[in-house]
DNA sequence: GTCTATACACAGATAGAC
DNA sequence: GTCTATCTGTGTATAGAC
């Protein structure tokens, strides 16, 4: 990467950590400049506009965190794991900070962005809908998971716990009740076993495998 | 309710409608006082600063909105009508213009709210999770309901797949997102019916068992 | 209780020197 | 590319007349 493209990176960089845990109206260009070491002109000169830079930030992240979930399909095991594998990188972010998964602040914060930045939001939701109904349609087929309905509307349901599980546990500052939603909702996925099945032995394999 | 009030009350409303919407740092007095047809000196009169507005809001939010739950808890009907009279009021602030539960705009905001709001959150997220965990309880005492674990569990994961899924149909405009997520995660807690049964019903029983 | 007027800090953004 | 300096608007908040 050139050297001058270095100031961008860190830019992003502070700016994604900014929105994830205060929200796109409650940063500012001062907040970003301190914590690079720069002064706002020069954020401005990479970013004219907070929307350019909000823009940006949705661009980088989506491919990085493209990049994550690439990885973790791409995994050897079993489609319990690749879930489990994605509730960890939300449940780190809380563990960092309680910083908020990108697509849910800024869902939040809809009603208050520029819509170029809108649009990279649906798009993330999209990403990650995508992937997880993979994910679950693979699992399916596999025999590992089951549950009803297509699996993109299923994935729906997984993100949109997961989603509200990562704001209950950060109102609560216990990122324990995101991993016991994340566990009780992957739980519900799972195909029982093929044979013996009392309910309270799969619960509790199931709390081994998601805490 | 003496007159000299009604203007306060005003007040509270507006803030309310602006919270759902563009969230604690998108809203402003200036906002709040072009609503309300007065000047935001007067804002400042009823309420000094932001945070004694933001905590006299959330008291007031949830008075109501106790108010209401306890309304349906109190009605006629299986436990499963319940839910879904909650999930409505939820849809219909999607679906009046896309608005978010308070709890959950808050708790995106959190980082940024005045202390004595961030209590007033906390507490509002409980009470939700206890009227759930309620109604929980209860429908499963009287057999309409099957779920694995205690009440109070599974009312976190229903709350936050609610939570989340207001923010997925947000970011769409669709509120029919949210609908979807809604019925399937009250179908996951329906309890089977005691006779009747095709094909797939040991899927189906399973993937009710838990959410 | 509401108003006008204003204080003061900070927001996003620009001009132009280095 | 980064800086200083500045612009303009808006933010929360206050003083004091009516």
């Amino acid at each position: 990467m050139p050297a001058q493209d270095e100031t961008r990176d860190r830019i992003l960089e502070v700016t994604r950590r900014l929105v994830q845990s205060k929200g796109f109206s409650g940063f500012s260009y001062a907040d970003v400049a301190a914590e690079v070491g720069i002064r706002k002109a020069s954020v401005h000169h990479h970013f004219p506009t907070k929307g350019d830079l909000g823009e940006a930030l949705m661009v980088r992240y989506r491919r990085d965190f493209g990049e994550i979930l690439a990885r973790i399909r791409a995994s050897k095991g079993e489609a319990r794991s690749r879930l489990r594998a994605y509730a960890v990188l939300f449940a780190d972010l809380l563990r960092d900070d309680y910083r908020l998964c990108m697509c849910g602040m800024l869902a939040a914060d809809f009603d208050v962005l520029p819509p170029s930045v809108r649009g990279e939001v649906r798009g993330f939701f999209d990403d990650n809908e995508e992937w997880l109904a993979d994910v679950l349609a693979s699992g399916r087929k596999q025999q590992e998971l089951s549950f009803v309905g297509s699996p993109r509307e299923q994935a729906r349901v997984l993100l949109s716990a997961l989603e509200g599980a990562m704001l209950v546990a950060r109102s609560h500052g216990d990122v324990s009740l995101f991993e016991g939603v994340a566990q009780r909702v992957f739980h519900a996925v799972t195909a029982p076993p093929r044979r013996a099945v009392r309910a309270p032995v799969s619960l509790r394999r199931a709390s081994r495998r998601v805490a």
